[in-house]
DNA sequence: ACTATGTCCTGCGAGC
DNA sequence: TGCTCGCAGGACATAG
């Protein structure tokens, strides 16, 4: 399940091989909810369109695109999300940079997955869209379970704090007053972006802090803990290349590495690296959740 | 306003 | 061997 390390790597590897890059033409498939904006839209807003950049938003993959000439008609703004109730206003400059600009926001969900290819190879099974590039190849997005979503705006807007940007005191007044378990609150993308369930698990390993205790319990000491765990792991795993568990490859096809440096997560059952004492699995907001009864409390 | 839960979707592995 | 069943989970809708 591509977080933020396999959304970073993706966008690395994407960057490389498709900004300056043109497409041509593109094709949609027939599976509506994988498209936010009606196909006719991002078919039109992609066709002759110059791409000038590749970005990453928490989870989301922001590809920004200069129209062609013939479309240069504007894309209708990013509806306002709610905004998260504690999130600051940013100083108001309305839209950003690239607000003049096109952007092909591409969610992977699950199991999505991206792959630039030679316009010959052949097209796996699940694959809902093509676009062909001006220099011959395609990029593909392939995504068996149809969790992922992709549209076009302009001006592309998200809740939540980007977890190796955002300050340590800014990071401690998020979980402020939350009675929710700390490891929903990680999970929660209004707060903090990026984070999915295998790095919520072994950030709160790391940091020696149990999945369900309330987010507005942690002290001082175990926040700092906890941003600190949470910087080491993204940058590890970001450094590996991601984690590759069930689909996970980047634009290459090739896999990540970090998957053998889980410490708790799919470990349930099995010692703890740190204390040998078996890894408990509980669900915690629907989700699989490991740790270690002895190291994290 | 916050929190919890159900829903979507397919592949895969366990169990018989 | 071949079948059924249950599980995996990110984001969103809905209910409480």
């Amino acid at each position: 399940m591509p977080e933020l390390p396999e959304v970073e790597t993706i966008r690395r590897g994407l960057a490389q091989r498709i900004v300056g890059d043109r497409i041509n033409s593109v094709w949609l498939g027939d599976k509506p909810q994988t498209f936010k904006s009606p196909p006719q839209e991002i078919a039109t807003a992609l066709e002759g369109a110059h791409v000038c950049d590749v970005r990453r938003m928490g989870k989301h993959i922001v590809i920004d695109l200069r129209p062609s000439k013939r479309n240069q008609r504007r894309l209708p703004e990013a509806p306002l999300e709610r905004q998260p109730v504690r999130a600051k206003r940013a100083g108001g400059k309305p839209g950003g940079a690239s607000a003049a600009g096109t952007q092909w926001i591409i969610h992977l969900g699950m199991t999505g997955s991206l792959q630039v290819t030679s316009a010959d190879a052949d097209i796996l099974k699940h694959t809902h869209a093509i676009a062909d590039l001006a220099s011959g190849r395609q990029l593909r997005f392939v995504d068996p379970r149809r969790f992922g979503r992709m549209w076009v705006t302009s001006g592309f807007e998200t809740c939540g704090t980007e977890p190796l940007h955002i300050n340590e005191d800014d990071f401690a007044r998020i979980f402020h007053g939350r009675a929710t378990p700390i490891k929903s609150a990680l999970l929660n993308q209004k707060l903090l972006r990026g984070l999915g369930n295998i790095y919520a698990d072994e950030s709160l390993f790391r940091a020696g802090i149990r999945p369900r205790r309330r987010a507005g319990s942690l002290t001082r000491q175990e926040l700092t803990r906890l941003y600190k765990a949470i910087r080491e792991v993204l940058t590890e795993a970001i450094a590996a290349g991601g984690s590759s568990i069930s689909d996970y490859f980047d634009v290459e096809g090739e896999p990540g590495l970090f998957q053998t440096q889980h410490r708790v997560y799919g470990r349930g059952g099995e010692a703890c690296v740190r204390c040998g004492t078996a890894i408990k699995r509980i669900v915690v907001a629907g989700r699989g959740t490991h740790y270690c009864p002895k190291c994290q409390r």
